[in-house]
DNA sequence: AAGTGGTCTAGACCACTAT
DNA sequence: TAGTGGTCTAGACCACTTT
């Protein structure tokens, strides 16, 4: 049956496989006596098989039924430990053909700004210094950004976070002035920028468009950054909504191009 | 009870909430003729509280077993519509606790590689040139990355990705040559790099990792691409390993700064 | 002790795909 | 028609937190 599908490409990767087939599945059982759910188990069992080699990329998994039956546990269980599986990008599921390895795909990489909360938390050794804030006018594109009307009374503030004394990241942006709304005044403070990143900041915030670019710095970023000239840079550009859909603020944050570490994998290590 | 949680902070947002509570639920029930799955039935209906603001951040969520009770379902579809918003960073579920929904966490957004892979899907505006292909041996660098000693032979190509005759993206990188491994002869046919995005590639691959940086182009790059000087630049470099965890290949991408757009969202909307 | 999320089951039924 | 994944249930039990 779906052995003869397991055999067609096994003489690639013949190396890997002792037995082939589902005698592999002897060498690993459940253990109801661990602490460690079952349906996690038979993941790990499953992934330990795909980074064997023992099930491929393309190949197909054994059906829930099966696996139900081998594992001696329920359809759900089985279930769940598939779709663990597929929430970690390793396996894809169609219905009425089953679950198939996925190859590695560059498209389906994602780099994190994790990494970019985790500057925030030492936070003996970190400090923000507020470089300037100051009244001003929507010019063109800032009104376009916020959606409000060219003229329209902003607070343009300026900030500059440094770790170890070093300068890491320099931050721009517009507020909407509004002496209603409460976030004006407390975007102000230091905290609030730490909140950002790591989720305790503002509840008046709903949700927000992010983008990144490289840039290369200009004079003032260079030398707010301590860069040389000409040199390169990201800027991670930021537009925050109420609960209204309506914009809070427009800002930008600048790194020196070795102040932020993108990093990723795909596929399975 | 939870009636009084709701609440302690009901002020802020009391134009958003015309009944508060559970009243909202009424409002919403669930359709078991319709073909949409009752728990993402459900889970639509809590998401659109958030979105409403009916549930704010930091709030709890009704219990598993008051949604199960309120929108007549049994436990397991009601954890799995609230599962279903913890995997979109909706909320988060503490045991012993109850589940809240989540503040806007910049930290958490990630920048998908999804639009590199939509260059690669109209083929018939887009052409991949080989710019060379040469045997050399490894330097320093490339042993370090490819794990080989000094002077081992490799293949070095370069790569241009055209999409409507405008240059995108130019690849270059190293292979290790060894005439067992057949991926080293697919690797310089042009459907490889599409492969490797979409996901139709190279089973050989097991993993990979990847590294985003904004770069100066050199003359080299600025020539290829089209580019002025100096003018920045995001570079993609990237290490496949095979089953064997043994280094494949080593190579980066270099993208213009306005050819690749790296866009995302956070929190709701 | 009561309430919360988390796990697991055994069995039912459905929608889809292969044959 | 048989096999696949996908949904749903009613009830059991567990681990944890709050009161």
């Amino acid at each position: 049956m779906d052995k003869t599908e397991d055999k067609s490409n096994q003489n690639l990767f013949a190396q890997f496989n002792n037995k082939g087939g589902r005698a592999a599945a002897k060498y690993s059982q459940i253990n109801r006596d661990q602490n460690e759910p079952v349906y996690k188990q038979l993941a790990s069992i499953l992934r330990r098989q795909i980074n064997k080699g023992e099930l491929r990329p393309g190949d197909r998994l054994p059906s829930e039924t099966m696996l139900a039956k081998e594992y001696q546990v329920s359809h759900m269980t089985a279930r769940k430990a598939i779709n663990l599986l597929a929430e970690q990008n390793l396996v894809n599921s169609f219905q009425g053909r089953g679950t198939f390895v996925k190859k590695v795909q560059l498209g389906s990489a994602a780099f994190s700004l994790h990494g970019l909360q985790e500057m925030f938390t030492d936070e003996a050794n970190t400090s923000i210094k507020l470089i300037e804030a100051r009244f001003v006018y929507a010019d063109e594109k800032t009104a376009r950004k916020l959606k409000i009307s060219e003229g329209h009374r902003c607070i343009f503030i300026r900030r500059l976070l440094k770790v170890k004394e070093q300068p890491i990241l320099y931050h721009c942006g517009y507020l909407i002035f509004d002496p209603s709304k409460p976030v004006v005044e407390s975007e102000l403070e230091v905290t609030v920028l730490k909140g950002l990143f790591s989720g305790t900041g503002s509840p008046l915030i709903k949700w927000g468009e992010l983008e990144m670019e490289a840039i290369l710095l200009n004079e003032e970023e260079a030398a707010v950054l301590g860069a040389f000239l000409p040199s390169s840079g990201l800027r991670l550009e930021h537009i925050f909504y109420d609960y209204y859909d309506i914009p809070l603020s427009w800002g930008w944050f600048v790194f020196r191009k070795d102040s932020l570490r993108l990093y990723t994998k795909v596929g399975l290590e």
